[in-house]
DNA sequence: TAAGTGATCTCT
DNA sequence: GAGATCACTTAA
């Protein structure tokens, strides 16, 4: 019997290595609330940004106030304001004290990362939240399709300053279609 | 192609 | 406290 809470994406799931938390997230489904609606998306694009090693990661220089929350427990969001106009849209994965998290770039119909907080109404307000019905602000399986997609792996966007290896590794899964 | 926009971080 | 930086979008 399949009953909601089997369906969302916690912890466990978002405790594992980067690279295949967001591989397996393309064609999952991002829940939002809003005044008591639930709105549910295709994930279709993602990055991964892992550890302190690599350079494009907001952790790679230390913990700061602004990145804390990466170096915490998976299953929280990370949410920061970039180029002064741009909410962006984190989830935290591994372990606590290895900061990785998954940036969402795209879900259906909707590309590009800044586009997506603002069409899911996402700011500051919810970051540091869990990922949970709680909060708003959640990540369902979407059991049956996932089987189906195809991923294409491709380099990061915008991240040329981190150097020529880190700009090139495919730490972008899109999904195909 | 270029400019808008403001929090964050790294120096003084 | 000042200046540089930045995981983007939009309008030309």
């Amino acid at each position: 019997m399949n009953t909601d809470q089997e369906k969302i994406i916690g912890p466990e799931f978002l405790n594992r290595p980067v690279l295949t938390v967001a591989e397996e997230l393309i064609g999952n489904h991002i829940c939002r609330k809003i005044a008591g609606e639930v709105e549910r998306h295709i994930i279709t694009e993602v990055e991964a940004y892992d550890g302190q090693e690599d350079k494009a990661c907001h952790a790679h220089k230390g913990r700061t106030p602004r990145n804390t929350i990466m170096f915490g427990p998976a299953g929280n969001w990370y949410i920061y304001l970039c180029y002064g106009m741009h909410w962006l849209l984190n989830i935290v994965t591994g372990p606590e004290n290895y900061p990785a998290a998954i940036l969402f770039r795209g879900i259906k119909n909707t590309t590009g990362p800044g586009r997506l907080t603002k069409r899911l109404q996402i700011d500051k307000s919810q970051n540091e939240k869990t990922a949970s019905p709680q909060s708003g602000l959640w990540l369902e399986g979407a059991t049956g399709q996932s089987q189906s997609i195809q991923i294409e792996r491709t380099p990061r966007i915008g991240i040329g300053y981190a150097g020529k290896h880190w700009a090139n590794v495919p730490y972008r899964f899109v999904m195909k279609g």
